[in-house]
DNA sequence: CCTTGACCCTATAGCGACTATAGACCGTAC
DNA sequence: GTACGGTCTATAGTCGCTATAGGGTCAAGG
């Protein structure tokens, strides 16, 4: 069935996660505690592989444990409505707009900040550090 | 001179810094422990409130509290070079530009996750799991 | 004079999402 | 047999705060 048995660090490869991010996953119950081998090493199978690919790949979606968390537990309630799962998504999109908007204020200030640097002088007429300075 | 004199909550309320991160900063080192009054409470002068407006600003500008280490280090320095100033802001820059670029691929991805959800139903047929779910 | 309330003090622990370190065991190739 | 890489546990550190507990101080009102 889940035929297939890996070692941790077998998954960390398959799933490009580290060995101890793993660990750290299933001390806070992200992940279920796996069976041991004889040398009390960590024996997963490929459910286990699958549920660790979908964290991955929502990590990279930037969604935080906890969101994933309520993702993993909701797509095991198969009669509850899909609309809590698109709820979870579009607010994490709002949130990814919202700092989009907010690093790019930032970006035309930081570069007005740095195109008043005409190299050369000192920190004693920095201009820089003027344009940084309130008032 | 540097005549007025704060208590700690006037400092805060004047640079929209709470009273613990006044605190916080001043156990890092970022700002110099002040006087205190008899009943042991912290005194500050106006030399203690540019340089916390200093800092405010640097970090609503995004720099991390070691940027601003070294942007306070230099600008007390005035016979260096303003370019070791300007490195440090167009480093800056580049990460905020580099974080802009991620999460707009980011709210792409998102949005045709979200989209795939058209309403209704239940989890067992729900698009957007399968959207996040990796091949 | 006493109480109330707003302010101040220290010390410590917690957040998220890891990362790093120390010290020990296991398993295979040479 | 020994060197190397992998695994184990437990604990502390990262960043930039934030929260909590358990006090002391001070001015105004009754």
């Amino acid at each position: 069935m889940s035929g297939a048995d890996f070692k941790i660090g077998d998954l960390a490869r398959a799933t490009g996660t580290k060995v101890v991010t793993i660990r750290y996953y299933e001390t806070i119950g992200l992940i279920a505690p796996p069976g041991r081998s004889e040398a009390n090493y960590r024996r997963y199978d490929t459910a286990a592989l699958d549920r660790l690919r979908f964290i991955r790949r929502c990590r990279d979606l930037g969604f935080s444990l906890g969101d994933i968390r309520e993702l993993l537990d909701l797509s095991s309630e198969t009669e509850r409505p899909c609309d809590e799962v698109n709820q979870i998504t579009a607010a994490h999109l709002a949130e990814v707009e919202k700092k989009i908007a907010d690093l790019q204020a930032l970006a035309v200030e930081l570069r007005r900040i740095s195109t008043s640097c005409h190299g050369g002088g000192t920190i004693s007429n920095c201009r820089i550090l003027d344009a940084i300075t309130p008032d």
